[in-house]
DNA sequence: TTGACATTATACTGAGCAGTATGCAACGAC
DNA sequence: GTCGTTGCATACTGCTCAGTATAATGTCAA
């Protein structure tokens, strides 16, 4: 269900979504769209053009719907960057940017999952009312921590190896990975299909991102 | 009423606020904890320990008060930073340091009210129904965009001196300013009130910021 | 064929909430 | 004092929505 599911076949998908999947799309669009509390669970059925009753099958709640919905995204994420990350290159700037690139591109591509996780990890944390849900809500966000955590690790091995300056690691990564989220907040898809402008737009800011861990100025 | 009113008294209010400034402090509070959507117009009276009739008395609906908190934090931003913009600083980077010394510290300070912009810019558009709503959030937006041009504007002056590398220019700003926000994300206000500290995270923030327009890497 | 189970639609309920109507107290003008 | 006006509170209305109950349909097994 939200498992990783390998990569999922791109794009168009002629193939008939399973029905859980299916409603985690349609979620991520409204919730992305209009923020969770202004998203009711019948307009996420109505975007799939079926009812409430099927959510309803699958899904606890809206806010269960909601952190699945984040959690999806996340899995897809960390298993586009993971690939990154094993990279063997020597230097912790070129993994560093591997990864980093990786997270954009992969952000573009879900960009409606990543403004779910977003108000996810910022907002959304006291509408959880049901135990189980904050159970769930905290495992999302021990996951997400663990994703920043391997930025965070390779960010001091550059320190250690003299590549990116000393100083506060944790504001470090945080800025980093803020930066890097740009897309989720203006991003705006219009005739963005090119594929040349998005790797650029991905290159840009991996630059920036990376320049500001650099040493001089 | 949401006139910059010069920087107002600091702090601890003994004297007791205009009705509007307080309704409008309740509110920032309010949305930026839980949202727009998720905050009812008599939670935000009790906290002020009033009732509904005293906001509606003031603001002609939700929406409205919503747009006049936006507004109200960003005209005390740009209140702040227009001084750092007026400094006579022959180096763009100079002045663009203390631009965005400003803009952090002032964040800081009205956290709450950031984050409540931060929502206005980003979602809450599609919440805005009435037309006088339509126009109050488009004037907004228009402040907004104009706040983003002084900061444009001395990035490309960096850029022609040579102390900024070339490449593009929204994106740079754009990026520049997401870093420069980070508190709105990742900010929580514990034994957080020791100046020192405060000034310290504003500085690295501005730091990192900056180096990711810088030349070399 | 029948019966158990999965999947989905429809109809309903109860709560919360935006916005309004109305009342009432204080206060200044004359 | 009395009359208008400002500044609030209280009570009410109509709607939206999360969540549930129930029924209808399909599907597979024996």
């Amino acid at each position: 269900m939200q498992e990783a599911m390998s990569v999922a076949p791109k794009e168009k998908d002629v193939v008939p979504l399973e029905p859980e999947e299916a409603i985690l799309r349609a979620a991520a669009a409204c919730f992305s769209e209009r923020g969770f509390s202004a998203t009711s669970v019948d307009e996420v059925a109505r975007r799939m053009g079926y009812t409430k009753g099927r959510i309803y099958h699958y899904f606890r709640s809206k806010g269960e719907l909601f952190i699945a919905t984040a959690r999806f995204g996340l899995d897809r994420l960390v298993a586009e960057v993971d690939i990154a990350v094993k990279q063997d290159t020597a230097s912790a700037k070129d993994r560093l940017a591997a990864m980093s690139r990786a997270h954009v591109l992969t952000q573009i591509r879900d960009l409606a999952f990543h403004r779910v996780m977003l108000q996810g990890v910022t907002m959304v944390v006291r509408g959880a009312t049901t135990p189980d849900e904050r159970d769930l809500l905290e495992e999302f966000l021990a996951r997400q921590r663990a994703y920043e955590g391997i930025f965070r690790a390779v960010i001091r091995d550059g320190m250690d190896s003299g590549e990116f300056r000393r100083g506060n690691l944790t504001l470090m990564t945080k800025t980093l990975l803020l930066s890097l989220n740009g897309a989720c907040f203006w991003f705006s898809e219009r005739a963005n299909q090119d594929k040349e402008e998005l790797t650029q737009i991905a290159n840009h800011l991996v630059h920036q991102a990376l320049y500001g861990l650099g040493k001089q100025c």
